[in-house]
DNA sequence: CCCCGATCATGTGCACACTAACAAGTCTAG
DNA sequence: CTAGACTTGTTAGTGTGCACATGATCGGGG
């Protein structure tokens, strides 16, 4: 347990290494989604409501890992860009079913196309071997 | 390139797990910090500062890969809460020279020593070959 | 049937992060 | 020695993310 205050070099630990490249891929996405496309949140969202089918805000926001004064941001900029509705759910009057539009419908093939370059490019430095390394070690931290 | 759309795996997708780890990272930061102790951006500038000495909001920015307005917001927090002070640096008017109070070298020691066991705690479901490759792969990413 | 705990959503306040546009100081080429 | 380029910092606007407190609704046990 020696530890010299230079045992911490900032560049080494593991959260500044997972911000940078959080960060770097978030400069991709945005970069190869364009101007008018949606941000990353807005874009999984919209994919999860896309496989899944209309979705409360509450469980659109368990399988983003997102919790609820942020899924009410996403899903408020997605109502603004008119890529989602929202109306009380029949069953339940406590929740707001979030459900896609046609814009949306028409504009998520070409989204997702997009979003597998962002991959693609996010993982590019890599060999094929540490792309799949990474995916396995990262797996293990959720 | 027959691309289905089931394809595209929300959970498997870099942008996700990176995201994930990251948000759990940040997590065990807080938890093992404290209530006041300092933010995770808050610890790494600090920390900057005390390797380095006094830097200009730009260089500190720099190095710890953050642009200017978010410096200006981190720096700003860290002098209501009495651990920096900021002047003009005589050599060159431009800048603004953050330093260390002495209320923050005090605190230093100990945070340090937490943000070893936040470093150790992020990475404790990997065996010790998964942290050293995750380290590598990461550090190619940047 | 009614109350009580669990669930769903909201509002507020704080922190970080990037873009774009701008102001001010420095430096160098001509 | 001055004009334009570069560097440094700020402001404003948008988006993501968390904690905490509050209110509305649902479900089950007495």
């Amino acid at each position: 347990m020696d530890q010299e205050p230079e045992d911490y070099v900032l560049e080494e630990q593991v959260g500044h290494l997972l911000r940078r490249a959080y960060q770097r891929h978030l400069a991709l996405f945005q970069g190869i989604m364009g101007e008018d496309g949606p941000t990353s949140m807005q874009f999984a969202a919209l994919h999860v409501l896309w496989r899944r089918g209309p979705l409360s805000q509450n469980l659109l926001g368990r399988a983003l890992a997102m919790d609820p004064p942020t899924v009410k941001g996403v899903v408020t900029r997605l109502m603004a860009r008119g890529l989602v509705v929202r109306d009380r759910d029949a069953a339940d009057a406590r929740r707001l079913r979030v459900a896609l539009t046609p814009a949306a419908l028409a504009a998520l093939p070409a989204w997702v196309g997009k979003a597998r370059a962002v991959t693609a490019a996010t993982l590019a430095p890599l060999s094929r071997e540490d792309q799949a390394r990474l995916g396995t070690i990262l797996g293990k931290l959720g």
